[in-house]
DNA sequence: CTGAAAATACCACGAATGTGCGATTGCCTT
DNA sequence: AAGGCAATCGCACATTCGTGGTATTTTCAG
């Protein structure tokens, strides 16, 4: 390990959870190789490493598995990112289960490389963190993207008209009918029916299950 | 423009879409250059495009700029895509605003650079587009993952306790105070008044607020 | 010009909701 | 033992909603 003062030199601070020993030997040798960031610590479970933590400097960036004996990585990354929010998490791991991938960026991974990946592609990886980017592994991205395409995809077409997608917005946003009619100087009557004529035209009878249904299945601003 | 049978080696198609004349010329000089790569055809808007696309054979990746006249970039996807799913379309555009990106992914862009982004890294990104890849500028991609951590993100804690929380549930799906009674075999009082405190809670006094709040928040499974 | 669709407006009435107030029971902590 | 909190149940009343109608005016494509 590097004598203390290459950290005010601005030696990045890297840290590693990583059950398999010997792989995680030969990437604390990668790193350490690398210019400007040295492995300070490694640990093969998350609970030695939160302990660890209560004590040592904190890290700048933490190389995590998710697949650990224990607390899992998903966990793992809550409490680490607890100690402070300016520690960057990057997924290191064989999984690329879509609700893994999804679990672990929620929770506020900075980046999501697979162990396929080469060292330089590791290194580069933690330098892009730590640029403010999030790497993120070729096939990992697109599952992210397919993601996004689901959000907004298929929108069933309820054939609302432009006023009733309008009134729409104010009905989900909490509004009383009459508070609706004074917002779009109508009558409250007017307002009353064209809710009405949402109602049938989504199948529903209540504002409750008109907000639900709106949120569910995306129906806002360009075409519902 | 190189010959026809060129295709037939293999060289994947390109098209691009962008009204700054000068800067759409220089990057097919670009991609003209690159191995394996041509760019076939060029227009300054999408409608031109889509109008060449009913009798030119389909492009394999559009490079496409945002900010057009006439038929923007994000409405563009959906039109290219009408064509067949398996177009490829890259977002090349100097907006890095949160809610153009979000619509891009979201209609079905299958990479988001910047403008700033050198040749080499647009001719990188195609190939990786081609490799079923997602290539995301690196400011792009942070974004894209904060998006994440927002949806699972910081929940408002109310301090909503179990039996309100249960409760919220049913509001949610769209129930009535007495279906909910019911189906709890609890009085109907009671279910109104953990509502009336669940509206205490959360400031709200409808029931549709309540679930619009609910959707907003995630105040939903874990702990609200 | 003409007909259809959309937007506007009104009425009436039962059902459901929102709200203020009070009360009992059980559990947990101090 | 005492206090606090959660969960339960109750009543009353004004407000809002949901639903059945009908009807006029705008708008817009054929």
């Amino acid at each position: 390990m590097k004598p203390i003062d290459l950290l005010a030199q601005g030696q990045v601070n890297i840290w590693m959870v990583e059950d398999n020993s010997r792989y995680r030997k030969s990437l604390e040798a990668v790193v350490n190789s690398a210019d400007g960031m040295v492995c300070r610590e490694s640990f093969s479970t998350c609970e030695e490493a939160l302990v660890r933590m209560e004590e040592a400097p904190l890290p700048d960036v933490i190389l995590l598995d998710i697949g650990l004996p224990g607390i899992s990585g998903i966990k793992g990354i809550q409490r680490f990112k607890s100690f402070s929010m300016d520690i960057h998490i990057v997924i290191l791991t064989i999984y690329e289960d879509n609700d893994v991938v999804f679990d672990a960026l929620c929770e506020g991974a900075s980046g999501y490389l697979l162990k396929d990946s080469s060292p330089e592609k590791i290194v580069d990886s933690i330098r892009e963190v730590l640029q403010g980017g999030a790497p993120l592994n070729m096939r990992i991205a697109h599952k992210v993207l397919q993601l996004f395409s689901r959000i907004k995809g298929r929108r069933p077409d309820y054939g609302l008209t432009d006023r009733e997608k309008e009134i729409l917005q104010y009905v989900v946003s909490g509004m009383t009918k009459q508070q609706i009619a004074d917002t779009l100087f109508l009558s409250f009557h007017t307002v009353n029916t064209h809710i009405k004529n949402i109602y049938k035209k989504l199948e529903v009878n209540t504002k409750a299950a008109v907000v639900s249904k709106a949120y569910r299945e995306n129906l806002f601003n360009p075409d519902v």
